[in-house]
DNA sequence: CCCAAGCCTATCGTATACAATCATCTCTAA
DNA sequence: TTAGAGATGATTGTATACGATAGGCTTGGG
């Protein structure tokens, strides 16, 4: 059995990232020990990790509650997730190594299979972030990984590609297919540039639900 | 009076920067509540806060430990801080205020005449942290400045200027002052310029002290 | 009727006790 | 002599109790 501290972060977080429990939400500790079946020593300790990650907003002495990406520069956060996920694009492309890429490849596929129905199912969204850890973990840099959790795992509340048109969708397979193209050719420039476009297409499907932000 | 956690945190996180407490020196958790005189409970929660930043490592029922960044690739970590902190000196240079540039005129002016002594004291140190840390700021993007956190704190038990050659130390505050011109300048792209110098300068420092890193 | 002051409850912050785990050392047997 | 199993101690993991704090509600006065 995993560990209660471990056992509270995962349900917190799947409540987070499922919007039941929605931006500006409070957390209140001793609420989540029946929902966690744990005390709140761990129940502490998970909100704290959460807080860090930033999906958890923090005032002393008034708790945690979901963090409120409204109230964000999301025109910032975007900026800086496409310099990250960029550079681990490049850096992957000069290491990544054949299993990872065939991984990429069945992700890719089943992508596509799950994208053939109308409604988007969880099991898409999850394929799609193991296809960024991956190029994450490919890119070999230990802090990379921990700088990354910060700008890819908060936005994941946003559910961007639930709000994919059918082109935008398509386009973003499209984008998947390309970005292992060119990590086949190991080429660092295509494989940032595609990364680049990628993140910059999401942003603008986010741009249309998330009203007064500032496009780029 | 600082809540304990806050306490605990500011003890510990200063002995590793002081390299009281060497690389892999376990932080034993009944060690350390008399050492900051508050108990179990907010030294587990600093414990985790300086896992989070990098400053220590984790393992599960064995606790942790200081850092070592000797096992770490240096180079991956210096690309990532040029990434990141040339990006807040991009972004700083159409945003920052004025007074924000007449604070960093003051530290300039204070490290150059600290720089004149043979001995760098830790004030020169906790000057240049400033110094830093006010560009993060004025690049107004709040999720940069977890992000910088985690490449810039880190490094910090390296302790840089404390190798520079007499050269290499005027190079530096060389730096700091034509930060500040392009600044003033409003311009992104030399701002941007002088900092990924002003890194790469450093790194070299470090790479001479911790020996069997490849250089770029 | 509105505002302010003080109490009061909900909730967090900290300490401590107990349980679980891991590493090490010892003792035994092949 | 050495390998393995068991005991033992040190240390972490979790639960819970108590104290501190903040925000809301009530009550009294203007």
């Amino acid at each position: 059995m995993a560990s209660a501290s471990i056992q509270a972060y995962d349900i917190i977080k799947a409540e987070i990232i499922s919007r039941r429990f929605r931006p500006g939400h409070r957390l209140v500790e001793s609420d989540l020990t029946v929902l966690c079946d744990v005390s709140r020593t761990p129940v502490r300790e998970a909100l704290r990790r959460l807080v860090s990650e930033g999906l958890a907003e923090f005032s002393p002495n008034h708790g945690a509650q979901v963090a409120d990406m409204a109230g964000e520069d999301l025109d910032a956060l975007y900026e800086l997730r496409t310099l990250i996920e960029g550079y681990a694009a490049r850096r992957a492309a000069t290491r990544i190594t054949p299993a990872q890429i065939a991984e990429l490849e069945m992700l890719a596929d089943r992508m596509e299979e799950l994208s053939a129905q109308q409604t988007v199912v969880p099991e898409e969204a999850s394929a799609n972030s193991r296809f960024h850890r991956i190029i994450i973990d490919a890119a070999k840099s230990s802090r990379l990984v921990s700088v990354s959790n910060l700008v890819v795992e908060a936005p994941l509340v946003l559910r961007t590609i639930e709000h994919y048109t059918p082109e935008e969708r398509a386009r973003s397979m499209q984008h998947h297919r390309e970005l292992i193209a060119a990590f086949r050719a190991r080429d660092s420039q295509w494989a940032e540039a595609v990364m680049i476009s990628h993140i910059k297409a999401a942003f603008i499907a986010i741009g249309r639900e998330v009203p007064n932000q500032k496009q780029v």
